[in-house]
DNA sequence: GTTTTCCTGTTACAATGTAACAGGAAATCA
DNA sequence: TGATTTCCTGTTACATTGTAACAGGAAAAC
């Protein structure tokens, strides 16, 4: 039988680092920060120090790859979205977490698949 | 002419200090601790450490009462609100402000004079 | 071949998250 | 009313995260 890990509680930098990875896929750190400069003004050294903090921490996977290093989450999107989602819905928003879920499918950050994933992973969550 | 200060990017837990202090008015250290620990399993020294670095960052205001210290946010709800709502509705949902904005009418968090400042507060955001 | 570029490892410092501890005032108890 | 407990306050501390510089080596460019 298969222990469930916790969802994590990703902070803002490490869920923004795993969006790019999880859109964009296996990348290395070059490839990585020139995506963060985009919402961060981050010097290059900072990206990779996340990054590989986040590998020793078992958010991404590190491996080496005709002389550079690629970075693959360890995580699937619903797991990184579930726990920001949890804190949206219910702190902020002060709503129901469907609430938030359903405005998903209007937006190309999750796919229905995802989405039904994240759903059941919210209702598991509410049930502790 | 009144110079604007940018909005705050508020962690987590000073968003969840702030918001109970929101709610409830002016408090002391124990109100708030004794909210908090229904979402952090806090000590209560921890509670008391970020409400007195909230003071110095300009967060909160703490002024004696009788004896004890009370502390009273020195920071509007709609602009507490507004960066996190920003960085949710950009990053996590990928979607227009307004999509979210419009969920907070069938919720209690913010009044409807709330709202419409925190919408205004958005777009001046996004113009820039 | 030398210079530049880019990746990597190492180190560092500030802010935030998390908390213990000690001293004093107030309340309670005996 | 003196001893004890409780609660507030100030101080200190350590781990994690945010932010980055720097040095050495390999690869690319000149």
């Amino acid at each position: 039988m298969k222990i469930k890990e916790p969802l994590p509680d990703l902070t803002k930098t490490e869920f923004d680092i795993l969006r790019i990875l999880w859109k964009t896929g296996r990348l290395n750190v070059r490839e990585v920060h020139d995506q963060m400069v985009k919402n961060y003004s981050w010097a290059y050294s900072t990206t990779k120090t996340m990054m590989d903090r986040m590998v020793k921490k078992g958010l991404l996977k590190r491996e080496q790859f005709h002389g550079v290093f690629l970075y693959t989450p360890l995580l699937s999107r619903p797991k990184g979205f579930a726990r920001l989602i949890s804190f949206f819905s219910d702190r902020v928003l002060e709503l129901d977490h469907g609430a938030v879920v359903s405005l998903f499918s209007r937006s190309n950050a999750l796919t229905p698949d995802e989405i039904d994933e994240l759903s059941q992973l919210l209702k598991e969550e509410k049930e502790k």
